[in-house]
DNA sequence: AACAACCTCAACCGCATCAGA
DNA sequence: GTCTGATGCGGTTGAGGTTGT
């Protein structure tokens, strides 16, 4: 199905058009909950068409058309969040693997939670799905290891502030680029660059495993 | 079989940031 | 510089499924 190009203007002519011709209203509030079978398939019909931009637009667009069968709606961000975590392209459903875990563990002690940046270092994985699998099962095993390591926690640290001064050495750079720490945005060494996987198919973990075991200061890390 | 407790994950919410008017 | 709307992010919630008693 082709579809005419979608401005603002277009959009609220062909309300206005549709609730003179009907006699309806449009609902305020946006539809909640779980999503039909058939609000995903006009969600994917109008990005198609349009795009995943302006989400609002593509609300109108879909929740008119919907409005129009069964008076259905969806807010902007509802359809942007289920766009990202289930519909768009590429997505990889079904288990972690090992190696994705490793990669989660590792990249959350350098990042912290910062779903999104883990996410885009693991192709097809959303960071919802990762920060669900986190908070479901990787804090949980930390939290088990964590307990059975007490006894030698101090050999742990040790080799943490090991690591750490590793990481530090290493995002440092040169001298010109003086690093400013961790948590603060403003590190001029390009971690999103560094860790950018996102071009690699989800076969190829193996070889970022590798990758990451080419520079050992990084991988005893990470 | 029935119920409670627990787990998982999709979806929502509120806030921060950014871009354009 | 300010305002407003769009977008992105992380924390949280709750429905449905699973497991234990």
């Amino acid at each position: 199905m082709v579809m005419a190009p979608m401005t603002d203007k277009s959009i609220k002519r062909e309300v206005n058009q549709m609730k003179a011709k009907n006699n309806v209203s449009i609902k305020k509030e946006a539809n909640k909950g779980a999503w039909t079978a058939e609000e995903d398939r006009r969600l994917a019909e109008v990005i198609a068409s349009h795009g995943p931009k302006r989400w609002k637009t593509i609300a109108a667009k879909a929740g008119l058309c919907l409005l129009y069968i069964e008076g259905l709606n969806r807010c902007g961000k509802s359809c942007r969040l289920r766009w990202l975590n289930y519909l768009r392209p590429n997505i990889k459903r079904g288990n972690i693997s090992d190696q994705e875990e490793d990669l989660i563990l590792r990249l959350h002690k350098l990042l912290g939670n910062r779903w999104s940046l883990i996410a885009g270092r693991l192709p097809g994985r959303t960071d919802n799905e990762i920060k669900n699998y986190w908070n479901s099962h990787l804090s949980k095993k930390i939290k088990q290891e964590k307990q059975m390591g007490a006894a030698t926690r101090e050999d742990c640290n040790a080799r943490e502030n090991r690591a750490e001064e590793k990481v530090n050495v290493a995002m440092r750079g040169d001298e010109e680029n003086s690093y400013k720490g961790l948590e603060d945005s403003e590190i001029n060494f390009d971690v999103d660059e560094f860790f950018d996987f996102s071009n690699e198919s989800p076969l190829n973990l193996e070889w970022i495993s590798k990758f990451l075991e080419l520079d050992k200061g990084f991988s005893d890390v990470l």
